[in-house]
Order: C-alpha cells, then sequence, then structure tokens
DNA sequence: TTGGTGTATACTGCATACATTATCGGTCAA
DNA sequence: TTGACCGATAATGTATGCAGTATACACCAA
C-alpha cells in the first residue's frame, strides 16, 4: 500500500529531475570545475524549457554546486585547497560532535550494520569497485550521523560530504582505504564500549586523516 | 573605486529583491510560520509576473525558510521547540570552535569592535531599542565568526542564525539581555588573554544560555 | 445526517515569447 | 599595430499563456 502511494506520488517535477542529473555530473566529475553552463544549451539537451531549468540552478547554487552570476551565467563551481581545508575541518567537528552523541543511544543493531557497512567496503575495495566502496562509506557514516539526534546536523554533514564528493574518488584508491577501514573498526569499538569521549577523538581523527590524504593528492596535481 | 562598481551593479534582480523581502517578512514575523504563500498572490502584491516569485521561492526552500510541497504550494516553515534545540546546539558547537580557533588570531582593532558593540548594545538595551539590540549582537558573534578562518563555517552559521531570528526578539528583551552582556565582555577577557579553551568554553555556554532562556519562553507560550 | 461523487475554481508546472544586457568581432582612427 | 567604438549575436531576466492537478463545495444517495 505504502509502495503503490510512493509509485503514485512519483512524479518527480522535471526541476528535480534536472537538479538530481546536473548535480550527479557535477559530482562524478562530467561537468568540470569552471564549465560554463548554459540555459539554452541544456534546455536542448534535456528537449525542455529553460524555466524549470533556471529553478533548478536556483537550488543548486544554494547548495554549492554552481556559481551564478547574475546576468552572465552560470559556472560549475570550483574547490580551493583551502575549501577543501575548510570542509574537512568542518566534517570533523561536526562527525565528532555526532559521534559523541550518537555513544550513548547506538542500538546493537546500528553497530551491527556499521560493522556490515564496513566489511563490505573491504571486499569492495579488495575488487577495486571505487565507486562501491565510496557509497558504503557513506553509509557508515550515516548511521551515527543519524542517531546522534540532530537532524539538521545531519542535513549540514550530507550536504558537505555531496560537494566535496567529486574528490575523494582519490580516497577510494587502493593504499588510501585501508587505513580508513582501520579506522572505521577503531570507531566501531568506541561505539561498543559506548566511550563517548573516545568516539569523537576517533571521528575526527577520521575526517582529519582524509582532509591530509585529499590535500597531499590535490597539490600533486 | 569599489564603492563605485557596487553602485554600478546595484541593479539587483527582481527575484533577488524578493528573497529579500519575502525572508525579512518571515524573520519580523509579518508572515507567521504556517502561513500559505500563493504565487499569485504575492505576483500580484508586487506588480510582477509568477517568474521571479518561483526562483525566490526554489532559493528561500534550500535555506529553510519556506517548506515547498510539489503542486500544492509553499507554506512559511514552522520551527518545532526540537528544531531550536537543534539548533541551538549546533550554534554552541560551531561558534565554540570558532572561538577557539580565532582566540589566537583576533587582533586588538578587532576586540576593541567587539568591545564597542557590546557597549553600544547595552546602551541600546537600555533605551529598549530591541531591534538594534539584535544586530549589534548579531555583529558581535560575526566579528570572531569572520575572523576564525573557516569562511564555511561562517555562512553556515549565518544562515541558522537567520532562520530563528523570528524567535529571538524574546532574548533581547529587559531581564535577558544583562546576563547576555556579561557573557560578552567574559568573552572578550578571554580573548584579550589569547586563552583558545575559555574562549570556546565561555561561547559555548554563551549559546547554550539563549537556548535555555528561549526554550523556556517558547514552552510557556 | 452522513458519506461519496462530481464539478467549478484556483493554483502549480512548464512552455513560449519578449525585453534587456553582456559578449564578441570588426571597423576606423591614432 | 593598437586601442576604442559600434553593431551583431546570444544569453539572461521577466511576462504571459496553457495544461494538469489539488481543493472546496454543492449535490445526491444511503
Amino acid at each position: 500500500m505504502q509502495k503503490l502511494k510512493i509509485q503514485i506520488d512519483n512524479h518527480l517535477t522535471l526541476r528535480e529531475k534536472i537538479v538530481e542529473t546536473i548535480r550527479n555530473a557535477i559530482i562524478n566529475g562530467q561537468l568540470a570545475a569552471g564549465t560554463r553552463v548554459a540555459e539554452p544549451d541544456l534546455a536542448g539537451k534535456f528537449g525542455i524549457s529553460r524555466t524549470p531549468i533556471r529553478e533548478a540552478f536556483r537550488q543548486l547554487e544554494s547548495e554549492g554546486f554552481i556559481t551564478v552570476v547574475p546576468r552572465k551565467g552560470a559556472i560549475v563551481a570550483s574547490l580551493s585547497p583551502k575549501d577543501v581545508a575548510d570542509y574537512y575541518d568542518l566534517k570533523a567537528l561536526l562527525e565528532g560532535y555526532a559521534a559523541r552523541m550518537a555513544a550513548k543511544k547506538l542500538t546493537e543493531k546500528d553497530i551491527a550494520k556499521m560493522e556490515s557497512a564496513n566489511r563490505q567496503m573491504e571486499a569492495a575495495a579488495a575488487k577495486k569497485e571505487v565507486r562501491k566502496v565510496l557509497a558504503l562509506h557513506n553509509e557508515f557514516h550515516d548511521i551515527f550521523l543519524k542517531s546522534c539526534g540532530n537532524e539538521k546536523l545531519h542535513s549540514i554533514v550530507q550536504n558537505l560530504v555531496m560537494q566535496f564528493q567529486r574528490f575523494r574518488l582519490i580516497l577510494a584508491m587502493p593504499g588510501r582505504i585501508e587505513g580508513i577501514i582501520r579506522q572505521h573498526g577503531e570507531i566501531i569499538e568506541a561505539f561498543r564500549k559506548q566511550d563517548s569521549a573516545l568516539a569523537e577523538s576517533l571521528a575526527q581523527k577520521n575526517a582529519l586523516y582524509g582532509k591530509k590524504i585529499l590535500l597531499r593528492e590535490l597539490a600533486k596535481g
């Protein structure tokens, strides 16, 4: 019954579809930073009018994916190393807090899910399924972000993660991911012990480790 | 020169003006939470077409001021006590961090500005100029938020503050504001001593004090 | 009276058309 | 050759019109 309702309500508006499509294109790197995105161009490509495109632009601008200069047009937002550093510092702060709050609330079922995600991640990493690794990585973090009880925090972090997802393919590469998986294991242990302070500190370290690796890679080229 | 450029570029688009107008109306309480806002209605009121209104809606939705249900319309977003609590917890976390980071960076000039803002706030409070008190309050916080060096953090906090500004008139009332002014004084002292840990802890306390007062008032009526 | 159905109305979603502004290339003068 | 001016072109900003959908209310049947 619920399924049916969802099917019925599944009339996504064109604007929503366009937002998703463009966002994914940016995240996956098909639209590189700095690329100009013109309305008539996209309208032609999708075979629709400019109206829903323009509305999608407003939303994407608020989310930080594109930069719009009035009467000039939109370009894909570019992220400087400073931006990446700022993002990761924020992620460390927010996820650290979330871990501290979640430590007392997580159920055994939640923890089991995190373990499962981490194990699957290891398997996907062995098979070099980079995209799957990232998806599982996000799933892992989402569990305690949701359980921390602060929905606004959850949505802010989700937006942050989306925005620099486009760089993170680097992180999922072999040689980098093993350390992350080990850290995840430590975080799970801290949750098991309901040790808030340890969970916070480990979650922070985990984020800052990602920052270090990513900045090093960006410096290379 | 810079001033001139700004003057020239001052052709705000209709959409931008509408966003500001509606946002201010919500912040100032002229548009109460839950109020339905229909496009033709606003278009008529402002004497313009629906197009810029619709685009403004998309932006206001992303900023969290209105809630849009596809094919049904938009209503002014309402904030539950839980939302207020979440917002203030986030504010405490983020401003605490900002204070810690800013402690080593603030110049004497910055600190002087904070002192000035705090003194003016006291004067405005004595004259019961509630709106001016709030403006100065935001000015005070903005100084160390800007100096912390993390621009993304600054913009996130600014957005948060805007969203529950509509409730904060309560805080600026006599009997509440004195405590806040004293706390600000303590924060300034901590900055003078460049005591990061103290500044962080005081900034957190300051935010949580606001949370306590606001939630108590909301519970009353 | 109550529950359901049908219709009228109004609003949203999208397309199209027009107005305005920025960009680019060429021409002309220095 | 260089620089400035000017027109052509294309993109953005706004208005308007039309189609589809939700809401309200009246009407009818049980």
